[in-house]
DNA sequence: ACACTTAGTTACATAAAGTAAGTTATTTAT
DNA sequence: ATAAATAACTTACTTTATGTAACTAAGTGT
């Protein structure tokens, strides 16, 4: 009731973008739908975590999933239309990145 | 030594902007500079918080500190031209936003 | 001396993320 | 038939990050 916001739409955007992980996680699916180990290798974030974000990403119809009954089971994640809507906040980021960025320092 | 890397220096960008309020506060400080108290009062963030991140923007040459020696003290906190270079990332997460987000209902 | 203001910091509590082992279901190997 | 393998998770437990609230330092005013 006192929660004063700045711009509401604005601030739950980054309520999902601005959590660890997801930037990278929209990052890799756009490159195309790709399934849930293939994403916790390449992008080295832990099993539990990337479940969770999946599964925040796909209730925020960022991300979609699907099954696909061979053997051994598939499950492929990949964006939705909103989802692919982020990219240009990706390549922003990516554009930032190599005007400003010097590959290795950094914060950490 | 085994860290692959999909992309350093856009990992390394969003090692920055990715943390927790880090987002809002340079939102905030696009429009002007602003001392300790109102960005904390602004955006709601612990003063704990608020002093790391500064910190770490300021480590990372995005946000500038300048102290005024009037009375009482006045430190005043801006964006340097590699923060204001973020302009654009901004704009298009509220783009996205604005497309995309209703407001109310979201992740929590 | 005492209270007030800004800009923090410190100590402690709670929440989020990392690690590693376990689960379920199905298939292939022995 | 039993054992091992694989994918996609989940569970239990540890470590790290964030929130809360009280406290400090320096300068002014009363």
């Amino acid at each position: 009731m006192s929660d004063k916001t700045i711009c509401p739409r604005f601030e739950s955007a980054l309520d999902i973008l601005n959590k660890r992980w997801t930037g990278l996680i929209i990052f890799q699916l756009l490159e195309g739908a790709q399934r849930f180990s293939t994403i916790e290798s390449v992008i080295g974030i832990s099993g539990r975590v990337l479940s969770e974000r999946l599964k925040d990403l796909e209730k925020s119809g960022i991300v979609k999933r699907e099954v696909y009954n061979e053997t051994p089971v598939r499950i492929e994640y990949s964006l939705t239309e909103k989802g692919r809507a982020l990219e240009p906040v990706i390549k922003s980021i990516q554009q930032w990145a190599e005007g400003w960025m010097d590959g290795e320092s950094s914060a950490k």
